[in-house]
DNA sequence: AATTTTATTATGAATATACATAATAATCAT
DNA sequence: ATGATTATTATGTATATTCATAATAAAATT
């Protein structure tokens, strides 16, 4: 018997080798289930599939069609920094560096989209691996979104890891970029004289309410950000 | 009606809640088909969603979980340079530096995972937001696997352009890092002293075929890699 | 008691069927 | 010819039904 997923990876194929060009159109739903030898909702549920990952393009009466990507999808992983290190073999170290209750600059705010003056929880941390400095945690705490947050000492227990053991969170946006390091952090990350860093900025939000803000600042030459394979399956 | 769309959104938000807890159990589909007035089918077409989305981990008997996530994914876009530049409304110039057929260095050999020696064509090229060199595009393309690069002479259109409009390929990787510019790259971007730069590399592959590995190089200041929103619906 | 067999249960998946909806094509009235 | 109306068609989705499969629990056998 031919499970949908059996359509699916067929399909796949005619489109991986071209033999369904890109911006042409597919046979009708009908079509491929005569061919196939099943119902049209087994097909249905194929197609569905390639348009969830983006191959092609669905609309009623008009029919499918391959997609004409300009543009495709790389996905990588955000995990806590502890298991980072630890997956490669490296020790971990964590230090608390600063934790009070202020009013952020405004370039967080704006991040953050908070109108108002509240004061967050700001955390300032740092990870080793292996003896040396290996991320610059630099943490804003909406205090309204997480209460909780107020009686955590980050003493031991980073607030990466905290934040994603405990709080949900829906979205996430990050912006990376190389930068010079500034003199303080040049300081903490024991960097030597040009050497630059891989910033990391993520914002992340419960529904609509932010939930935190934080750069990471990592030695240019111990980091390097990796992508996971795409379209095994889906996606 | 509820659509299993809405099903599938309703079950979100108890997960985002915390109504679900990480690693809790939910009920089981004939269970969730009462509650909801519709029938198991439905639920499961919903279930499926926020699986395929790795949100719940399913076991036939065992049940379906809120999976106990350490990690999290982001998603972001790769497109054509020359978009990327004209979306924020700058001018684009392209400009060929060199074109020819080597055997390449080691170091991309591995990437591509080739063993023989073959020659492979490499273009080395510029591209330019408002006048200013934005990117170097240094790439190795298989003559193998892409024979009709062979009659592209890339010196209007380039690689990364015809490559994403000519050939399709099932997966990439990346790897994306800050680093102090080689001095030849320093000359080509016009970087002042000191200044870092953002390197992507990427391999792509059509089913076990290497396509092409591309070296690109940014100056630090004019780039910023931003991931798109997550959670919309799966992945 | 330890092991094997059987029954139960939850998810996985296919089928036939029915109706909804959006886009296009064909028809008709002006 | 032009614009409005209707028919057609492809996809979208829900339902009832059926069988498959994997994991567990219960029962039976040694």
């Amino acid at each position: 018997m031919r499970s949908y997923k059996d359509i699916h990876n067929i399909l796949l194929e005619r489109i991986k080798d071209g033999e369904w060009a890109p911006g042409s159109l597919v046979p009708s739903e009908a079509d491929l289930a005569l061919e196939f030898g099943c119902t049209r909702v087994t097909v249905n549920r194929a197609m569905q599939a390639l348009a969830d990952s983006g191959l092609i393009e669905r609309r009623r009466k008009a029919g499918t069609r391959v997609v004409q990507r300009m543009t495709r999808n790389a996905v990588f992983e955000i995990q806590i920094v502890r298991h980072e290190i630890e997956q490669r073999g490296g020790s971990y170290k964590y230090l608390l560096i600063g934790r009070s209750e202020e009013v952020p600059p405004q370039k967080v705010r704006a991040e953050m989209g908070l109108s108002g003056e509240e004061t967050l929880l700001h955390v300032l941390s740092l990870h080793f691996a292996d003896g040396a400095p290996y991320q610059i945690e630099d943490r804003w705490i909406s205090l309204e979104t997480v209460p909780q947050a107020r009686h955590e000492p980050f003493d031991t227990l980073s607030p990466n890891e905290w934040l994603l053991r405990e709080i949900p969170y829906t979205n996430a946006e990050h912006v990376f970029r190389a930068a010079r390091p500034e003199p303080k952090e040049s300081d903490y990350l024991n960097l030597g004289e040009g050497e630059p860093v891989f910033v990391i900025e993520r914002t992340t939000w419960l529904s609509d309410a932010a939930v935190t803000h934080v750069r990471l600042v990592h030695p240019a030459d111990s980091f390097r950000l990796v992508t996971r394979d795409q379209h095994g399956t889906a996606l």
